[in-house]
This record gives C-alpha cells, structure tokens and sequence, in this order.
DNA sequence: CTCTCAAAACTAACAGCATTAGTTATTATG
DNA sequence: CATAATAACTAATGCTGTTAGTTTTGAGAG
C-alpha cells in the first residue's frame, strides 16, 4: 500500500483535537496536513472534500454531545432530568465550544444528511418531556421552546450580548429561565387535566 | 478628486444590497468591487479592510433592526409591548435574514467596538420591563431570559433544528413561548410584592 | 527474494480570496 | 492652465481549496 498508516478516523481525530484547542467551528486543509506530516493534495486520498470532513466532525460532535447528556439524565425523571439536561447542555457548549459551534453553525435547510444527524438530539428531550404525560403535539411545542431557551443562552452568551450588567449572575439568570420553562410545562399539565 | 463618484456610504449601501440579496452575512471584496465595477485594491481607497467594513454592515444592521423594533413597540406597554417587540424581532430575522445572521455572527466578546454598537439592542428590551416596576437586578435577569428565548427561537429555526414534527405550527410554538416568558415574568412581580 | 500493482504519498498548477506596493489617471483648486 | 491630492489602476504575495499527473511505497504472488 502507500506510506503511512493514515486513515480517515486519525484525520478526524485530528481536526477535532484542533478544533477543540482553537474553539473554532473550521480547519483549513492546509493546517491539518501540516499537523499531520504531509501535503495538502494527499488528504484527498482519503476524504472527498472539506464538506465530507465537515460532516465527519459534525457525526463526531453531535455523538459526543448527545452521549453526555444521555449519561446525565440517565437515572432521572422530569424536573429532574430537565434540569440534568440544561446543565450538561450548557457545560458541553463551553467546554467544548468549537465542537458546539460546528453543531450549531453547519445549516441544515435544504440538507438532508445533517438534518438525520441531528435527530439524536431531539430524541433525548423528547425522550425527558415524555414523562408528563402530554400529548405528542404539546412535547413538539414544548420542546422547541425548552431548547430555544437552552440554545439562546448559549449564543447570546458566547457572542458576548450577556456582557451588559455583568456583575449580575449569568447562573442565576439561566436557572431563572429554565424554572420559567418548567413553571409553563407544569401549567400546561394542568390545563390539561382539566 | 479620483474618478467616480465612488463613497463608503455607496459600498456599504451595495453590499448590505448584496447580503439582503443572498441572505448570508457576508460579501468578498471581489465581488463587491465587480458589482460596483470597480478593481478589488480600489476599494482600500475608502475603507481600511474588511473588518472595517464588516462593522459599518452592522452598524447598519443594527441601527435598523433597533428602529423596527423601536417603531414596532412605540405606543405599547407590558405585555403588549413585549408580544410586539416578539414578533417584530422574528420578523426582522426572518426577512432580513443576512442582516440578522451578520448581528448574530460578530463574536464581540474582546471585541469591545462591536459590544458599543449592540447596547440600543438592549436598551429597548430593558425600556419594555421598566414598565413592569421591577428592580434593576430582576429586569437584567429577564432581559436575557427573553432574548434567549428569541434568538433561540430563531436560530434553531434557521438551523432547521425545528424541522421536525413539521406539521406542527411553528407560529403556536412560538407563541407559547412567549406566553411561557409573560407568566414568569408576572410570577416574579407577584413574589415582589409579597 | 524479487516482481508487480495498487494505494497513498508527492509536485505543479489553477482559481478565488484579502491585502500591499507602486503607478497612472482624474479632477478640483490655486 | 498647472499642481497636488484623490482615487483609480496593475502587479505581486500569501493564504485558501482543489485537480491532474507523477513518483514512491509496501504487501502479496510467483
């Protein structure tokens, strides 16, 4: 065969590792090869183009993300896991800024095979929601909103637009959002009921 | 003088023109210098480079957005005031898709030039809670609580994270999630006055 | 142990991007 | 009308992704 054992996963892993060191969303080819001891032109021997790479981190980020959360809601119910579920939530996009950015930067209108990817991340919230016992339209409804709020925070944060009254407390700003969440879903429960 | 008739004004006016025309928040200076029938290094005649110009873009952006909103809410208060700041703000992201992205894509943490630029944005949402007569630590709270909750909305929305049970109303979704902020918000005036 | 062949590296090249340096053309003003 | 400043130009550099064509490498067959 050819020279070293360069394979697609090392390559992968490799632009991971750089993305998660810069907290940047992108490599260029040009910084991979270098990191990886060769020219650019022989990444093509293993990947199609930058797109397919794109997806591959993206695969790898979105299993990641939703392996944490799925390992800390794993043995609760309800608010309990709702809340389980917000803090992972938050913890992984700052730990992990460049794999969340990729996450949340690679439009998925008009692209099928990222939308697939990422239905694992619904599954788990609607998986936490299921256990009001609501009706499948109210989880739909119910959780667009819970990861707006979730997804919001994050972004309005990271872009700095949280920077305002900054000696005021980001965590308790959160945990107000996330009962207001949890205050309408129980509202809703009991309209339900009625 | 030079040539043509040739301002900042005019390049900034063509590629907010551009932006608007694609929906992406960005423009290469080759492509603005073509459309403006002009050689790419001419264009460093008026501005310093892109940043600069990235800036002046938002400026715009920004200071239309802030107006739409300023003149969505102008005779209302509360509750009324905040679903209508709500549905301007969705609106403005929806048709005036790249603008909002450029809004939504500056990172201005150490980026104290664009944090300046971003303060009417706050100041509007903060003029609305004013209303409700809370302390000034609360209203920072819930401030944040709602554009989260908005930018989230949209975001996710863009992203088509919210293709899924796609039959069910985005709008009612939405709705509910404003509804969900109104209740909090009221909850917290109600524990004030206790 | 050598020959072969395919996999995987390479070099060379192109196009598009931002940007700089140096040059020419234009035009308002003295 | 001449001058000086302004704003256009061309040429070039160094990034980016990508393709074509060539050479190297190493595993398996004879």
């Amino acid at each position: 065969m050819g020279a070293k054992g360069l394979t697609k996963e090392i390559i992968v892993a490799e632009a991971v590792a750089y993305i998660e060191s810069t907290g940047q969303p992108v490599v260029s080819l040009h910084e991979l090869a270098r990191r990886l001891g060769i020219k650019p032109p022989s990444l093509y021997n293993h990947i199609q183009n930058t797109k397919e790479l794109q997806y591959e981190i993206f695969q790898y980020a979105m299993d990641t993300f939703v392996a944490n959360q799925k390992a800390a809601t794993e043995n609760k119910r309800k608010d309990e896991a709702v809340k389980a579920f917000a803090e992972a939530y938050h913890s992984f996009a700052t730990e992990h800024k460049g794999l969340y950015r990729l996450i949340m930067s690679i439009p998925s209108e008009e692209d099928d095979r990222a939308k697939e990817l990422a239905i694992p991340l619904l599954d788990t919230v609607v998986e936490i929601l299921s256990d009001y016992g609501l009706t499948e339209e109210t989880i739909a409804h119910w959780q667009r909103v819970f990861r707006a709020i979730l997804h919001g925070f994050i972004s309005e944060e990271d872009l700095g637009y949280f920077y305002y009254y900054k000696s005021i407390d980001l965590k308790k700003s959160r945990d107000i959002a996330v009962q207001c969440f949890l205050d309408g879903l129980h509202a809703e429960i009991g309209a339900a009921v009625r």
